[in-house]
DNA sequence: GCGGCTAACTGAATCGTTATAGTTCATTGG
DNA sequence: CCAATGAACTATAACGATTCAGTTAGCCGC
């Protein structure tokens, strides 16, 4: 036996003294040959261990991949351990599956701003936040459908759901009960990275970050409804959503003494309003007695626990699948704007 | 202008009358030309609108995509909601990212028992307890790397955490201070899908799922160490390793009267202790005076609470950069089998 | 002035498929 | 009996790159 090259379908016509083409076709177009002839091809493939035409020679011939890229704003590593972007993927991984297609990940964050090479082998893209590095995705093939989640890009369909009056929303029932100190911990939201306590000149910055920016608005609406001027109200910015950067700026804040401490924490993510939970119940703060606490996004983790977060839910695995739909032509590529729920658990009551 | 088909390497090569060699040798390997030549060329693309030879034709003349797929025992829809499976998918992309490589995510649970064909793009194969349907892995082409996470498979190197070791570690632990009803909570152990209680009969099937039936191993080792029959021990099984198919049993669990309830329980993983915890809870159980609960996997929801969960923590991570070490060749392809270590948190002191 | 060397570039084969346009041959309707 | 039809199969040209074996031209040393 030679060191045996890989097989390929023109081996196996050969050996069976058929064309190639009638091997492509006993695998993809099962009626364009004899049923025998079929089966006799099938079963020679068997035999000499062949899996099937390569993908990667179809994809070339064909034009089409099968393959839909996501590309994710932050890296993969800290988006798969995000439970919004990993509901995201969820969704679409949910939708693809239907359909035989699968998921590339790619992340917008690359060391050199440059897409990897391999991105063109997508049939499609799915585009999840990507503000800042815009410029990336005039690397990517045009002419193939691209949607774009959570930011704005022109001639593309968009995927948002409604931050402002959501914001609006939760901040408006919060300070329903007037708060003496009320304070705002935002996401990102600065151009530079900033982890801790801002000034006003520094949030009002151009809205690079647009759903931050969004729920800031609502937020700011909320406040003027109430009577409360913006300037009154004390911002702490968080560089990266994860417990470790967020939890020395909650720690912070909650040293501060009892007549300095927000009494009502505004919190951009759930993730953020988990943390700021925990911390002051480890300092023994009542919850909501001397601090109410609102997050964003309705993750699972703030309803599978006592006291539940209030909060804002958006469905961001029906994100994904939305997403993920237009881009297999399984519904047309029109721009979506989806609705969030207030959800009131105990943390704000 | 012509409705303009895409542009290729060859149009450009035309455009500016050299040889398409020259023009891959641009992008792939300055070297070869006049760096003169190579910044007409890279400019020329610019105006042109190339961007880059395309991936589909590089990846089969070169036979490397610089893709690896990542195949999962489960949905893509339910692992990337699992912190455990996310986790390891993190470690895997923060290798692949450093060496230019993307992820592609499969399932191992095709509604057709095979595997998608864009399959065979992938330059190695890093698969994820893939015990069923190892059937499956038969379709990949053969001398492509593969390494197996959590699952044993001939010819291949395996990447495992000291599961029965472990397990006897914690139930050790816990059964220091004897228990008056000790319990088992199982993951998927079962052959026939069952969601509750289970008998002895059941929990003795061959060992289909690695890790579970490692770790029950150990708990039993423990049990022996202790002086208690297995038999004693009751077992509930638990289908998927989520909150809503996991609470109902739980919740019947937890509704026994009194003398029956377990004091103790053994949870396959912190999912499930969780569950138990939050429900515990919600029923006005006393943790750890009423109910004493144990987890697996160490995942960062059960520490960022009080209680903190006590568990045995693998760092899945770290599993996952090996293994894609191992695929990208960063590091010998030798089965490893990384230690766990016991975390004592306060719902099992 | 010549052989030898290197840098810079080219021509053409090749990767493994699929698609298109045929070819062959048995069957059918008139 | 002949033209027309259709089923079954084939030959071959793409798809868009990379690579290998050359070819030129310029330069150097003697």
């Amino acid at each position: 036996m030679p060191p045996s090259r890989r097989i390929t379908l023109k081996d196996l016509a050969r050996e069976l003294g058929v064309s190639t083409a009638t091997v492509s076709n006993a695998f993809n177009r099962p009626d364009q040959l004899s049923p025998a002839l079929r089966e006799r091809i099938l079963t020679e493939a068997q035999r000499l261990r062949y899996h099937g035409p390569d993908a990667k020679a179809r994809s070339l011939r064909t034009g089409r991949s099968q393959i839909i890229a996501v590309i994710l704003a932050e890296s993969l590593t800290y988006s798969l351990n995000d439970p919004v972007a990993s509901e995201l993927l969820s969704g679409i991984a949910e939708v693809l599956d239907t359909q035989g297609h699968t998921l590339l990940l790619l992340s917008g964050r690359q060391s050199p701003a440059r897409m990897p090479s391999s991105a063109s082998i997508a049939d499609g893209y799915i585009v999840y936040g990507l503000m800042p590095s815009l410029a990336l995705l005039a690397d990517l093939p045009a002419q193939r459908p691209l949607v774009a989640v959570d930011f704005d890009i022109e001639h593309h369909a968009c995927i948002h759901v409604d931050n402002e009056p959501a914001a609006y929303a939760i901040a408006d029932h919060a300070l329903a009960t007037p708060p003496r100190r009320p304070a705002v911990i935002n996401l990102r939201l600065t151009e530079q990275p900033c982890n801790g306590r801002i000034g006003p000149e520094q949030t009002l910055l151009p809205a690079n970050r647009t759903i931050t920016r969004a729920r800031l608005d609502g937020f700011y609406r909320a406040f003027a409804n109430h009577g409360i001027e913006p300037g009154e109200v004390p911002m702490w910015n968080i560089e990266e959503n994860t417990h470790e950067v967020c939890a020395p700026v909650i720690e912070d804040l909650l040293a501060l003494p009892d007549d300095e401490r927000p009494d009502l924490l505004l919190c951009m993510s759930d993730r953020i309003a988990l943390t700021a939970l925990m911390l002051a119940e480890a300092r023994g703060l009542r919850i909501p007695e001397d601090l109410r606490i609102t997050g964003f996004d309705g993750i699972a983790e703030g309803q599978y626990r006592a006291p539940r977060l209030t909060t804002v839910r958006q469905d961001s695995t029906e994100k994904g699948r939305i997403a993920a739909r237009m881009i297999l032509g399984l519904a047309p590529a029109e721009s979506q704007l989806l609705h969030t729920e207030l959800v009131l658990g105990e943390t704000c009551p």
